[in-house]
DNA sequence: TATTGTTATACTCTATAACTATA
DNA sequence: TATAGTTATAGAGTATAACAATA
């Protein structure tokens, strides 16, 4: 990075025409951004979503939709905006998603007694199936991703992450 | 939770016609995912990101943007497929980021000395004016969200995540 | 043949505004 | 008038294939 860094023989050259030197692949790493929680926390997702992606496969479940799936389930007849303000989605996206969860035969909205304008949300049963098959699958992705933290590890890093989103 | 998961009164209603049953809102929460490392991660990403967007206003740098300016001020004359492979970003969207900083006047391309199919990359004055002060307020943003954490805490969770990711 | 940078394309995610039906 | 759900739209992120110039 010494080297890199003198700019000696690296002027970027207004005058045009100037050929670049080469940077020595082997003196690069990240170190510069590896201390900033927000690029150790991208990374970090983007191999975790990557594993889950790749763990569930054919069954086409992306994180919120199994997130949407997993409430629906812990909350028979909760409305699309009782959803939205707990997972902090968009409306707008919530219509999408809970559209293809219908589509798809694995849940139904009914009308809510109190509110017309309100659906409750209930999977069917071939939803709660497809729900166990693809809970195992997340489960075993979790673990697959924790496996380079020890069991005390993963709850610390889950208290940190929730001291960061909570109060 | 457990009154919502008799779904005594709440069935789905194959027949239609049928209308549900209101969910206590109080009553619900996330705690079926909030045992799962990915979840955690995306809710803590999305936080910092839309701290980072906040404190940056009107400078208009996205974090990938922020990551290649920094490696870029770090390694004059990188390639664009050394920043690739090093950054994970794919080829064609690094075409876009590079081509908008040097529209804005922040970067120029070089031709490379040794292979003259790769183009080197340099800050300009003006991008590191801009790099110097986004960095501060980066900074800003990092100290801001991590407010919550001690300094410890701080780096037990930097650790954790570059186990996630890294080897 | 393989690689760098590029273009084109497409799908997802995110965000906003506007509309409808109900309240 | 306010809210739940919806539609439409646009911008950003992600991924892939294909092409030109160069190796």
């Amino acid at each position: 990075m010494a080297r890199a860094r003198t700019g000696s023989t690296n002027a970027p050259g207004e005058r045009l025409g100037v050929l670049a030197d080469d940077v020595d692949e082997a003196d690069v790493n990240t170190r510069a951004l590896d201390t900033y929680i927000g690029y150790a926390l991208r990374r970090a997702q983007v191999a975790v979503f990557s594993d889950f992606a790749r763990t569930l496969g054919e069954h086409d479940i992306r994180p919120a939709q199994f997130s949407v799936m997993l409430m629906v389930q812990a909350y028979p007849g909760i409305t699309q905006s009782t959803l939205c303000s707990h997972l902090d989605i968009e409306p707008s996206r919530m219509v999408g998603l809970v559209h293809d969860l219908e589509a798809r035969g694995f849940a139904v909205r009914v009308r809510c007694k109190s509110d017309r304008r309100s659906h409750g949300l209930f999977l069917t049963k071939p939803g709660e199936a497809e729900l166990t098959a693809v809970k195992q699958l997340v489960d075993e992705s979790d673990r697959h991703i924790s496996a380079r933290l020890t069991g005390e590890e993963r709850e610390t890093l889950l208290a940190l992450l929730h001291k960061l989103y909570q109060g």
